[in-house]
Order: C-alpha cells, then sequence, then structure tokens
DNA sequence: CAAACTACAGACAGGTCTGTCTATATGTCA
DNA sequence: TGACATATAGACAGACCTGTCTGTAGTTTG
C-alpha cells in the first residue's frame, strides 16, 4: 500500500529530492502542526522553494496534495512498525505507538485531525484517513492472531479505541497528557 | 460552571429568543457539522437571520463566538449527565456517554474538533477546549471515588482514554465506527 | 543542433474571509 | 414627545485564498 509514495526508501541515491518530493517534505509538517485549512498553497510553495506552475503541475489541486500527504503519511507509520516475529507482536505495537505518543514532537493523530477538520466522510481526505483507520484494526487484529490471543477482533477493537484516544489526548493535552495508565489500560484489554 | 450560558433553561419564558442566543443556536450545528474555519460568519448571521452589526455587537470577534459555543456545549453535555447519586455513578456516566456516542447524529466530540483545527494550545478556543476535558476527567474522578474504587484517579485517567478513543472513532467512522467491544472495554478498565 | 520537458518567477482573476461603516427602523423609558 | 438602546440591511475595505496564465531558463533526449 502507497508504495508509489515510499518508492525510494532504500535508493536515496546522491541527487536531490525532486519537486514533487519536496512539496511533500515542506507541506507535511505545516499541514500537520497548523491544519490543512490554516495553510495555503502559497505557504506550502515558498517553504518548498518551488514555483507555481511547478506545483500545480504535479498536484491538480490543493486536496489532490492532502491526499498524497495522508498516503505518505501512512507509509511512514507503517515504516516505523515493530516486528511481528516476537513472541507478543501485538503488545509490541502498542507499545511502539505510546512511545510515538509520548514523544516531544507528537501532535496527535494527523489522520484524526483530518477527518476533524473535513467531516464529510465522502471527502476525499477523510476517506483516506478513514482507510488508513481501517488498516490500522486489521493490523492489530492481525497481530492478535499472531499472539494467539481468544477473541482477536474483539481485542483489536478495544485496543483501537484505547490509542484513538491516547492520540486525541495528545493532540489536546501536549507533553501533559494523562497517559500514565495507558500501557495499564493496554494490559487490561488485551486481557 | 459555564452558568452563564445556561442562565434560562429553566426559564424560557414565552418571549423569543434574543439575538445573542440565535446566533449561538444557529452558529452551534455549522460549526460542529462543518468546523470552525469552514463556516463563516456571512452563514451564521444568515442562518441566525441576524445584521452583521448585531453580530459584532455581540460577540467582539469570530474567535469570541467559538470560546461562547464551546462553553454552551459543555453547559448542554453537563446538562445531560445521568445523576450521580446511584451505587454505580461512573459506571452510569460511562454507559450515557456510550449511548449518545451511538446516536445516529452524533459525529463525535466538539472539544476534540476544536483542539484539531486550532492546534496551538494558547488559541482561546483551544484552551477552553482543554479546560473542558480538564473538567471531564475530575467528574470521572469524582464518581470513581463516589463508586468506591481503589485508585479512582487512574481509573478515571483510563475511561478517559477510552471515552475520547469512541468519540474519535465516531468522527472518523460515522455511525459504522467500531463500537462493539466499547462497554466491553469500560467494563474491564473499571477492573 | 533541435525538440521536448520541466523548472523558475510572479502577475492576475475571481472568490471568500473578517471586521467596519453608514443609514434607517423599532421599542422602551423618562 | 424626546432620548436612548438595539435592531435592521447592506456597502465597503483590506487581506487572503485557489487556481490560471505569461514568459524565461536550463536540462535531457533524439
Amino acid at each position: 500500500m502507497s508504495s508509489d509514495v515510499q518508492n525510494t526508501p532504500e535508493a536515496p541515491a546522491d541527487r536531490p529530492p525532486s519537486a514533487r518530493e519536496r512539496i511533500l517534505d515542506a507541506a507535511g509538517p505545516l499541514f500537520y502542526r497548523e491544519g490543512f485549512r490554516a495553510v495555503g498553497v502559497d505557504r506550502v510553495i515558498a517553504e518548498a522553494g518551488v514555483a507555481k506552475a511547478t506545483f500545480y503541475n504535479h498536484f491538480p489541486s490543493k486536496d489532490d496534495l492532502i491526499v498524497a500527504w495522508i498516503e505518505r503519511a501512512e507509509g511512514f507509520s507503517a515504516a516505523a512498525l515493530p516486528p511481528d516475529d516476537g513472541p507478543t507482536p501485538l503488545t509490541a505495537y502498542v507499545a511502539a505507538m505510546l512511545d510515538v505518543a509520548r514523544a516531544e514532537r507528537c501532535l496527535g493523530c494527523t489522520f484524526q485531525n483530518t477527518a476533524a477538520e473535513f467531516s464529510a466522510r465522502d471527502h476525499p481526505a477523510h476517506a483516506a484517513a478513514l482507510a488508513v483507520k481501517r488498516r490500522v484494526i486489521a493490523e492489530l487484529e492481525r497481530r492478535a492472531v499472531l499472539q494467539a490471543l481468544p477473541e482477536p477482533k474483539a481485542v483489536a477493537q478495544r485496543l483501537f479505541l484505547l490509542l484513538e484516544g491516547v492520540w486525541a489526548a495528545v493532540r489536546m493535552f501536549g507533553p501533559d497528557a494523562p497517559l500514565d495508565t495507558a500501557r495499564d489500560a493496554a494490559r487490561r484489554l488485551i486481557g
């Protein structure tokens, strides 16, 4: 999935990043930190050092850039997943997510923010974020099966809700988010 | 709390709502359904049937309207809380929230959406939403104490994370949100 | 060399946004 | 009746938004 935007993780070579990559590199943090509607195309192209015509040559509209960024963000998070070949791959997944959430730079989940900002579920950006979340649930369930847990579907769903709450709390509270009990809560939900 | 915006729940009398109330009545659903930045002042005043000068007479700026709406929304949700004099006031609280979340019209939590749309924590709207969430945690803890649970602080925090996840999931998935296991998860977190 | 592609800078159009302003009407109270 | 507060309608300014367009430069490819 989203292999097209992750096509050069192992082959950065030595040539400079393409205009398209520079645009995405510039847009990502801006969108993540300030929101999609708050950041205009002009800011993105200024940050990327790219001409406006170049931007619209690569992305027919701002919405296309947003969707491309969402897919790229999924690629990033997928690349940061812990291995699933240990004895407790689901527990490892949850622990890794909690570490990410507790990091200083974390501002919550960009997919949640997308859904909040584009409330219509048929908006391309919302739909893309929703698809990501479905795959998260599927991954949780897959790891629950690997971990030989009974009722893997239910376990995955419970943990999904908890993790969503963790992201929301980080967005709301920042570094002071009340996450002390998150690990304990996850243990109780795994059963 | 927020008694100033809830000053007429028992005394609607028979006089028509004031201009300020009509503005808030019109703005609330628009903000909730479409987002704060997506709804302009012109839309609000058209929906409220109010002149622009009247609007800016009651609210010095759009941000002031947003904060007023957040406080009013807290008043609404506080008024819908289940009584706390039963044997399990915390369990009742969680059950009531889950019922709200499962309702057809529910689009998630407006305070979460506020934090997502105004990422800066010192923005008045974000700060107001954050204050609401702090009070939610306090209320959960208060009910945990009433329910004579050990470690009420930890229980409140765990349940808070779960409920935040429920709101986020509703915003993301809509009526298809994966909430089947939410009640079971809450039971496990209460202990 | 020539053609094709891609990048650059930046003006521009058309629309929307917040917030201010003028001017008028209505209702209340002294 | 006269003064005042509050309502109305709507034009307006200034900023910002997305997306298009003109024109130029450099680089790759046949």
